[in-house]
DNA sequence: ACCGTCGGTTCAAATATCAAACCGAAGGCT
DNA sequence: AGCCTTCGGTTTGATATTTGAACCGACGGT
């Protein structure tokens, strides 16, 4: 690995739980040397990608993030975007929305809207990461990327994260096969108990089907008719936020959602 | 410098006016070996900070940087938050506002938000950076940075960028002076002909100084009267955005403003 | 068919990384 | 107070990685 990626990595160990971390900390976390651990910090430090907090401090993300953010979404504008849209679709379904990105090779939310409507709902604050066997938004990304790419990530370890996890790779197979087929993804606790999602796939202007939009809500109010109410929301949700990333549909998948409206 | 420095000034190229790079073209851009900025342009995009658009095609800032970016806001809520002040700032000057962060060790512009009282304006889209010497957001950063920094800023070299740009490090330490007496900056034409620019500085939750807060306008435009009203909106835009960001003004400061008020 | 340039690859020579030990300062515990 | 641990940060010399120039094959223009 290089050391590019090295120091790159040390940026994925700050989350929303653990925001703040020290030097001697991240160290352990990354299995780096200390002292490796802190030439890559005070690197990316002058870059501002981190911070200190203090003097002799601990370490946070920092202030050219949001510029470069800034810069990406101006030239591709995707979350600022597609809030709106996620923001109607949580309204709709009433329960909760986000909207997931293909980072590289791992799928992360980047954006999540909340219903009013039950008091019991999905958080997403903690998710870092969506496995991709074991939830919707992956199996609807999965399903619409190169053999090469779907290959590599059945091909590795698949965690069992609760007791319905599928991690047969055989299966999984299948199961992406089916979501082509159907247009939308479907995991009922596959990610975490009790948790039922449905998702649909989303593609950028290069054709490239780059994130995932999907309604998690509690298994128990998951009924027939309120599956089908998802499904409905999904489809047009997913048609509007690829029309807006000037994004197209692959052909079979028009047709599916034309006829699905 | 370090590898990851490298790697990471390969994402300062891209801009608002570029935002598209070939690897030659980046390669000659940052006087690097072609294989070098490959392979660190490889490990940027393993990690989602750049992504080709097509195959064997440019490159350009990734979707990584959307939810790192989503991340830092969430612990340290800096941009959305000083949106709807600057918004305000911007009506009420009928002038263009905009808000800079020192990332490191240069200030940039982060947001601006513009009125629509005057036709001609300017403008803040093409700006990267902001020299310290030659801006009203620069020198009212600078006056409340520790000696060290400023002495490492005004002994490099300023470049002129107009006629009127100060450039001597002496009369712009009695400026700098001038500007902690007054408790806001002043440009007359430094950065860019016939734009005149007010500036305050802004405070984060750690008690640095860790932007600015402006007003640019034609130096036309730029009445008595106008400057009055201006730094009035300023001082009370400053004040909001920094106790926004849940930071406190150094006494002086808090009593200068609380006078002017 | 030629030329220049593109993105990408190869292999000695130069440079950065590693592990371990060390430093002064700060905080907890007895 | 005194002791002990941990903190952020620095140094060392052996080792592994990065570097840079030349080199591909492919593409587009002439």
């Amino acid at each position: 690995m290089g050391t590019v990626s090295k120091a790159l990595d040390l940026l994925d160990y700050f989350t929303r739980s653990r925001p703040l971390i020290g030097l001697s900390d991240l160290a352990r976390l990354s299995a780096l040397n200390k002292a490796t651990c802190f030439r890559l910090l005070t690197e990316l430090a002058d870059h501002g990608l981190v911070e200190q907090v203090g003097i002799g401090r601990e370490y946070r993300l920092g202030p050219s993030l949001l510029r470069l953010a800034a810069l990406r979404e101006a030239q591709v504008p995707t979350r600022e975007a597609a809030m709106p849209v996620l923001q109607a679709l949580a309204l709709q379904s009433g329960e909760t929305a986000h909207l997931s990105l293909l980072m590289a090779d791992v799928l992360r939310p980047l954006a999540h809207a909340y219903s009013s409507a039950h008091v019991t709902k999905v958080t997403m604050e903690d998710a870092e990461e969506l496995p991709f066997h074991a939830t919707s938004s992956g199996l609807a990304v999965l399903a619409f990327q190169p053999d090469a790419f779907r290959d590599a990530i059945l091909n590795r370890p698949l965690p069992h994260l609760t007791h319905h996890t599928e991690t047969n790779p055989t299966t999984l197979r299948a199961r992406i096969q089916e979501v082509r087929g159907l247009g939308y993804a479907e995991s009922r606790g596959g990610f975490e108990s009790d948790v039922h999602s449905m998702a649909v796939p989303l593609f950028d202007a290069l054709g490239r089907c780059s994130g995932a939009l999907a309604v998690a809500a509690l298994g128990s109010r998951m009924t027939e008719a309120q599956r089908r109410l998802i499904r409905f929301a999904l489809i047009k949700a997913g048609t509007e936020i690829t029309t807006i990333w000037g994004g197209s549909l692959p052909a079979d998948i028009a047709t599916l959602w034309r006829l699905a409206a």
